[in-house]
Formats: C-alpha cells, structure tokens, sequence
DNA sequence: ATGTCC
C-alpha cells in the first residue's frame, strides 16, 4: 500500500483524507507501517469504498491483518444503523459464513505428547474428515438439517456430540437467535447434507499445539492455559452452506440495490437495506448458516476428544472459546455519542469484548472474551483478550490471523506441498494433509507474520496478547 | 473459502 495516501495519526492507527467533495464516512487503519505497507492498495480502495455505502455509521475500519477480499476487504469492519437506511451486505460477511476458531484446552505437557505423537497425528487424520467437497459420517434428513440451521451446536450436543458445558464457551452460547431456514436455498441445504463436521479445506486446518510463551499470567489462569500445556485448535467454517447462501444472497441483494437505485462504489458491494425483504431474508439466512458452522465446529470438537482418548485414555479436552471471524451481528454500540443498536460486519475479523461485558462467560467476565488469532500453518497462533479501549476505537474487534500475503497462484509457483511438509517435518511439525496442492498454497511464507499482526493488535489497543502456541501436529484438508 | 467451471 501507498502509504503517502494515508494520514498517520498514530505507530499504530492510520486514516484517509478525505478529498474535497468527498462524502463518505472515515476510514481508519490499524497496524504498523510494515504491515501497511505490506498490504495490496485494494484494500485502501475497497475499504474507501466501505465507507460510501448508505446507512454506515462511525468508521470503516481495517485490523492489522487486512487483505483484499471479494467487495470489502478481509480485515474489514463496518456497522449499519438500520434507522438510518444502513444495509447488510454479502460481500462484508465473506463466503464462508461464521468460519471461526474453536481452541481446546488438553490437561496434557509437551512432554506427555511426545511419545504419541505420530499416532495421535493419524487417529485426527482417520476422524476428522476433511478436503474439498469431503463428507462425514453425519447423513441429514432435510428435516434435521433444518434443526441443524436453527440449533447450531446446542443442536450438536443435544445429539451427543459434546458437553453441555462446551456451549457456554461458544459465542452465543452456541446458537445464533434469528435463523431462518426458509431463507436457505434447497439446493444451500443439498450441498451440507453429508458435510457435518467436516473440516474443509483451503486455509482451514486442525491443530495440536503447545502453549511456548504466556505474557499475561492473570489472564492465562483465568482462561486454564499455562506454559508447555497441549492445546488443539479447530479453524473451519460452514462449509457448502454457507458459500452457497453467499452465491445465492450475492445474487438477491445485487438485483436489490438495483431495484433500490443504490449507488454501489463497486458491483461486489451488492447489499439492500436492513430493512428490505432481501435484507430481512439475508439476515435469516446468514444466523442459518452461522449455527451451521457453530454446529461443524462442535461435532469436531466431539471427534477430536474421540481421537485423543483413544490414543492417550483419560485426556481431559476441555472448550478455552469459540469465535466466528466472518458475521454481521447486531449490537449495541455507542456511536457519535447516542446508543443504538447497529449491524456489525466484521469480515476476516473478531469480536473482542473488553472485561465486564455480559456476552462473556461468567469464568472469563472480570479478564475479557479470549480472542483467538490462528497463524498460517507452521508458524504460531496467539490467543488474547479483549480490552477496554477496543470498543471506541473499533467497537469491540480485533484481528483474526496472519493475513495472505502472497495469493495462492502465486503460492504454487514458489513451493511444492511435498517440500513445505519436509521443512516443517524438519522442525519437529507433523503434518497431515489430503491434498499436496493445499499445502503449498498455505505455504507459511504465503502469509504475513502473524508475530507482527498479533504485536500490532495490542500496541493498536484492540486486543492484549495473552499466550502465543506453536504447532505440534497439523491436520489439513 | 468453494461439489476450485454442471
């Protein structure tokens, strides 16, 4: 990115000058110079773009993390004030709707590992299903689906696929109010039938991974983390359903703003008013699609508990949290000076309540929400928590991962998926993967250092870090 | 991300 067309009013925050005649709302960017500048100048423009859309209130605003996406910016987060003819976009919520981090806490060392380590890495390869159009051993009756669509993973463990207490660690305690499965396309539901906990493939993955540095003591006691413990993270989304709710709702919302006469900065900006059918039916679809993938990540968590009790008996697996990085939810926020409840589209981004907030399991309330930012695929992961300051400066949200830097056509050229799995394999990584292709477009060197994002984050005032994990074993579709 | 072009 040019940085000559920003306005740097902090090391960590940057704005947009707007230009005379200009009407939109402000952009700000959060990260450091280096990430900045490291960032494509499409997401200046997409993020620009943002900011015109009718209804947007406060700023547009990009994490440290932010590339470009398909209409907003991945790293993107804008809210809408449905009084004030704010609209609800496709585009800003992403493809894979609710893809999100589930992180597990184990009661196992390093060292308790190491011994089963090879078995463990083929007993997750074995459960957990995973590759493109992959399906589970989960079969759905449309009827069930539906259930699914409005139960999320309450549904999953009301059929035996984990704890009730896992639900009190899942944002929304585990089911998203507000789905409606009319709104979902027969054929949305026809392509999830047989991909219930299923992992996915592209940048999803599973992952066993060992707790190398705590920075914040009093927060690492609070969420059960200490140094050398195993963790496993879980990061994959709401499958076919949710990519085909977002080809059909790119479709309905375009014809929308048509029929509206909105002026769209870019055609994959399509949206339609809050307010509108489109919008209201969107909307429906959207927490459908969210319970989804709330549900696929709770069945995963059930597989996963499976895999390491078969291998080391009696490990306890516990759920530390479960955030969604692609939503548009509706809160309460207070902006220019008045509250109001507005529609929150975080793209590629997190919430991140500070400490006291009421959405924050009750364990957790006096320290804040654990934020998760997974890395790319042998290089590490942090969990942080939520903080104060972020909800002026951000509402509430903070960065989601490490950021593509190279895209994958370009990924492919520099690296095989073999080599990748030998130099990892060098470094004490095992991994496990169904497709050789995926690897080298997941190349670690394919993203931005997630050291970098998750240190901006925290100079940025929008997450404080609290443990950074490194992987052990990582399962890959 | 994605039954990576029904």
């Amino acid at each position: 990115m040019d940085l000559s067309k920003l306005e740097k009013i902090d090391e960590y925050t940057w704005t947009v000058p707007l230009k005379p005649g200009e009407k939109r709302a402000p952009v700000v960017l959060y990260g450091t110079k280096e990430l900045l500048r490291s960032m494509d100048d499409k997401v200046l423009e997409q993020i620009t773009n943002v900011a015109k859309l009718p209804g947007i209130v406060g700023k547009a605003m990009t994490m440290p993390d932010a590339h470009w996406g398909y209409g907003f910016p991945i790293g993107g987060v804008a809210a809408f004030d449905p009084e004030e003819g704010g609209i609800i976009s496709a585009g800003g919520v992403g493809f894979d709707i609710s893809c999100g981090i589930r992180c597990l806490r184990t009661d196992l060392s390093l060292r308790d590992l190491e011994p089963y380590a090879e078995r463990l890495a083929d007993e997750l390869y074995k459960t957990i299903p995973a590759g493109v159009g992959e399906e589970g051993e989960i079969k759905l009756s449309p009827k069930e689906l539906d259930r699914v669509l409005e139960g999320g993973a309450e549904w999953a463990v009301r059929e035996g696929y984990g704890v009730p207490e896992d639900l009190e660690y899942i944002e929304e305690h585990g089911r998203m109010e507000g789905a409606v499965p009319e709104f979902v396309s027969k054929e949305a539901k026809k392509r999830q039938k047989g991909e219930m906990g299923t992992l996915g493939s592209g940048n999803h993955y599973l992952e066993v991974q060992v707790v190398e540095k705590v920075y914040d003591q009093k927060a690492a006691e609070a969420f059960g983390l200490w140094e050398g413990q195993i963790v496993v993270s879980i990061h994959c989304g709401s499958r076919g359903l949710g990519h085909q709710i977002g080809t059909d709702y790119l479709l309905s919302l375009a014809k929308a703003a048509q029929r509206l006469k909105i002026d769209l900065p870019d055609r994959e900006l399509a949206c339609a008013p809050i307010t509108s059918p489109e919008g209201h039916e969107y909307i429906g679809a959207m927490n459908a699609g969210i319970n989804c993938a709330l549900a696929n990540r709770q069945i995963l968590t059930h597989l996963t508990r499976q895999a390491f009790r078969k291998i080391i008996p009696g490990t306890k697996v516990e759920t530390l949290y479960d955030v969604s990085h692609n939503t548009c939810k509706r809160e309460k926020h207070v902006i220019d000076g008045r509250e109001r409840f507005v529609y929150i589209h975080r793209k590629g981004a997190t919430r991140a309540y500070g400490p006291g907030h009421p959405d924050i399991p009750q364990r957790y309330r006096n320290i804040g929400q654990p934020v998760l930012i997974g890395g790319s695929m042998g290089t590490g992961s942090y969990i942080l928590v939520g903080v104060d300051t972020s909800e002026q400066r951000a509402l509430s949200t903070a960065s989601h991962g490490a950021g593509r830097a190279l895209s994958r056509r370009q990924a492919l050229k520099q690296w095989s998926g073999k080599e990748i799995i030998q130099q990892l394999a060098a470094r004490g990584i095992i991994v496990r993967a169904h497709s050789s292709r995926g690897v080298a477009e997941e190349a670690p060197d394919a993203y931005k250092n997630v050291d970098l994002v998750a240190e901006a984050t925290e100079y940025a005032g929008l997450a404080n870090r609290v443990a950074l994990l490194r992987p052990k074993i990582c399962v890959k579709g």
